[in-house]
DNA sequence: GGCTATTTTAAACAGTTGTTTGAATTTGAC
DNA sequence: GTCAAATTCAAACAACTGTTTAAAATAGCC
């Protein structure tokens, strides 16, 4: 295992933990057992490893979701908002065998992002992977062509304040249901649950 | 202006914006025009001062949303949930002639100090304020008998997680709208747009 | 005015932060 | 084996963190 992927490892259990400025260069180091020094030299600077880590997520996530949003879009002419929002289990999911509780992780790290470092991370994947954007707010747009773009883009940010929210606090959430109602969820449980949720709220009619 | 509510005034501004661990002590000081140690004279320890800054609001908002959600359970055998999360709206606009910016400044707070402080804040509200819990909890169930208590958990965590979610970056969205639609929206506004969103996901018929 | 208690102040504390340095080591090509 | 490039290492850097100290200033009461 090369250094670079043993601080990449560490990094991101450790940032998804306890945010990015919660978690020193020190602590990452010694967790992948790897000199003080090794993180400025391969990567430059704290910054560009919190980049690289996200890098690392968003190219297996981007292309799978950009394909399976399009392929929605080309098969179906008005396809369901369930249906939307379900396109993003397979490609989510998939990060579990791309890498141990990698959805949890990603889904938390994106979490710390957007509150965390004052909507840095917000530019960094809106200008880094637009496709992912341009292809869900299309898919949304046919499922329910009455939104106006307005209403669609705050809908939408409602919907990633969901997703995110609740990812970022699901351990804590899934030891609560553990406790509470001695039911056993993992983080597919937890998007099965949250689809119903995001979908009727886009779905939601219209006060004007 | 007493030093204590220099320090709170300060602080509160600058936690909303940058997270409380993003914040110094040393930033709240100088802001607030006062020497570094008037911290640990007046409230001991950073900790106790983010403690102090949430109570303030919570002491404000907290009757009145009980009451209001207590006055819509007497009235109403089967309130909807429109009504539910509409009562929220007059308690956190309240803030905002109880402060400048006050229902802002809130809900920012809140979303701070989910994310930030590993759940310290969750704790800290569910263990001081139950009562707000409990008659939000039971007005729901009023007005949606069939959701079980575990679905309704996840559902109201859903919830929390749009509201504060939305709300730690209003600025930035409100900045984006004004941009992109040429429309100037206030956190009024938001708000108005969000009860639909929460409502209708609450409302999500359940899938077994 | 005198005296005590409260508050403010500058300075220092010990600890942590991200980053840089220059020497030591390892690596890979010839 | 030789040499140059890439990597690792311990050490130090300056800046910043929350907290404490003891002296100075202020306030309020008799």
């Amino acid at each position: 295992m090369s250094t670079k992927n043993k601080i990449l490892d560490a990094a991101e259990v450790l940032f998804a933990d306890k945010g990015f400025n919660g978690t020193s260069l020190r602590e990452i180091t010694s967790q992948a057992e790897v000199n003080l020094a090794a993180v400025n030299y391969h990567f430059g600077s704290k910054k560009e490893l919190i980049k690289a880590v996200m890098s690392r997520y968003m190219n297996e996530l981007a292309p799978r979701l950009e394909s399976a949003l399009g392929a929605l879009c080309t098969e179906q002419a008005k396809p369901s908002l369930i249906e939307v929002f379900s396109a993003f289990i397979e490609p989510l999911l998939h990060l579990n065998s791309f890498k141990d509780n990698g959805t949890s992780t990603f889904l938390q790290l994106l979490g710390r992002g957007y509150t965390d470092s004052q909507g840095f991370l917000r530019w960094f994947l809106t200008t880094q992977y637009p496709g992912v954007f341009t292809n869900f707010t299309e898919a949304v747009h046919k499922a329910y062509p009455e939104l106006s773009a307005e209403e669609m883009f705050w809908r939408l940010h409602f919907t990633m304040g969901t997703i995110v929210f609740t990812m970022s606090s699901s351990d804590a959430l899934i030891d609560i249901a553990l406790n509470d109602f001695d039911r056993q969820v993992d983080i597919a449980g937890v998007i099965r649950q949250v689809i119903p949720y995001v979908a009727a709220g886009v779905a939601a009619p219209i006060i004007r």
